[in-house]
DNA sequence: GTAGCTTTTTGTCAGATCGACAGAAAGTCT
DNA sequence: AGACTTTCTGTCGATCTGACAAAAAGCTAC
């Protein structure tokens, strides 16, 4: 309030981020090993301090993006803020936490500057038998967590798809990032009744096994109405997946 | 990656906060007059630097939240992180805002230290005629947005309310924050059946004008199911309101 | 080239939900 | 006592949802 002599502390800002994608059938987050410092030889998420005083941070999180996996055009949002003071043995650093969402790739991450990458499922990411570095499982946890309370009510799942994917393909982004099973008749039905998610994308078709399935792209729409709702009615997965997707919607 | 000579640039951290909370049936923001030398006269959110090194970010917040507003036990979640390069003159600053959620208050911010702050109706804040400091219309749109959408699927609504409230009062945070008006008949049926939302709070009843009204508190869930979907079948308001909240539902 | 397999797409059907509205219940005010 | 206000309980038809059947459209194997 008044004109103190009193300094207002400096902090070091790091951009970090929580890459999804899918693998498989499985939801998968991209870490690092780290080769410095704090928490050598353990695994991190990828990320690093702005590079200069003009860098902004959203730049920032797209460079690591590029730099550390290769990757640009990707979903991209701000998750959090985690600066917990003893957080960083080195001094004061606030890591701004971005969640990305990738589609799936052709390689896993070769080619790229950080060779050291890699994508690992995030169940066992956050098991206990890994170690990561800092409160990353901590920014891992409510990054799945994020995806998974937004692919309810938003068109997030289409950016784990291509440009263009069918409707099996998106059904099978719920599926994993939810760990649970859908129906694909009711799915189909769902998704062509939520106005905006999802537009044909010209008549062609692409081969796999069955019937050949038709083409879709993203919609104009982000907010999902009606939304697409995680109900208690679900099969439970086979995979160990199951338990963590239950948790914050039921009571007793 | 390897071990420069190389320094990370140092920022300054502010936590800033969008406080809301409805008076009369219109959802208010906390602003305060800028004392001080950026933007000075200029209305702003409540808000200031970390005090020490060791001072965590959201309790710099619920500080700010005591000392510029008074208040203490409110909804506060972390809303954004804004630290573009040129938005503060003094040099880099990145503001943590957060998002804060007041029940009804018996008097505006009397008896608090900061007596310049004053509750002012987030559409008035948000027209053009109201000159806000840094990027503090952008900051209180979003907290406005993120209040709209986190309505519809979490219980965040009995947050404006006291620690027990009438289904009515209920309902009007949700007409004044979404600017629509809702049908109290089906609003109690939908509010009744959304498992864990509300929960009895005695056989207690208040007297207001009409026939008395049951009380209830918080449920225990936080995530609602079914969610209140506001759809495209509302009545508008009155009021100059509902354009706004329209946004982000519609499509051609 | 036809039978079998797989996957997509179109239906069907009963139960749940939703929006619109009627009307009873339970207070206050005049 | 009657008017008025607000809460609460229903009702009704349209829509939506979950479970399931079956047709459509490709490929593979024989």
């Amino acid at each position: 309030m008044h004109a103190d002599p009193w300094e207002p502390p400096a902090v070091l800002l790091a951009a970090d981020l929580v890459i999804l994608t899918l693998r498989g059938a499985r939801l998968h987050v991209l870490l690092v090993h780290r080769g410095i410092d704090p928490y050598q030889g353990a695994l991190a998420l990828p990320g690093g301090f702005l590079r200069d005083e003009h860098e902004d941070i959203e730049a920032a999180a797209r460079r690591e993006l590029s730099e550390e996996a290769g990757l640009a055009d990707v979903h991209l949002e701000t998750l959090g803020v985690y600066g917990e003071p003893g957080r960083d043995p080195r001094g004061r650093v606030v890591s701004v936490a971005h969640l990305a969402i990738a589609p799936r790739l052709p390689e896993p991450t070769a080619g790229t500057d950080a060779a050291d990458a890699c994508w690992m499922p995030v169940e066992d990411a956050l098991s206990s038998g890994v170690e990561l570095a800092f409160d990353h499982a901590r920014i891992i946890a409510d990054g799945v967590e994020r995806a998974r309370t937004k692919l309810e009510y938003t068109a997030l799942a289409t950016a784990f798809c291509g440009e263009t994917f069918t409707i099996s393909e998106l059904q099978q982004v719920y599926e994993a990032v939810w760990g649970i099973r859908l129906d694909p008749r009711n799915f189909y039905r769902k998704v062509q009744g939520s106005r905006g998610f999802i537009v044909a994308a010209g008549p062609m078709r692409r081969t796999a096994n069955g019937r050949p399935a038709r083409l879709f792209r993203a919609g104009p729409v982000q907010a999902l109405n009606p939304p697409m709702v995680r109900s208690a009615h679900v099969t439970p997965q086979d995979g160990p997946a199951a338990q963590t997707a239950a948790e914050g919607v039921r009571q007793s």
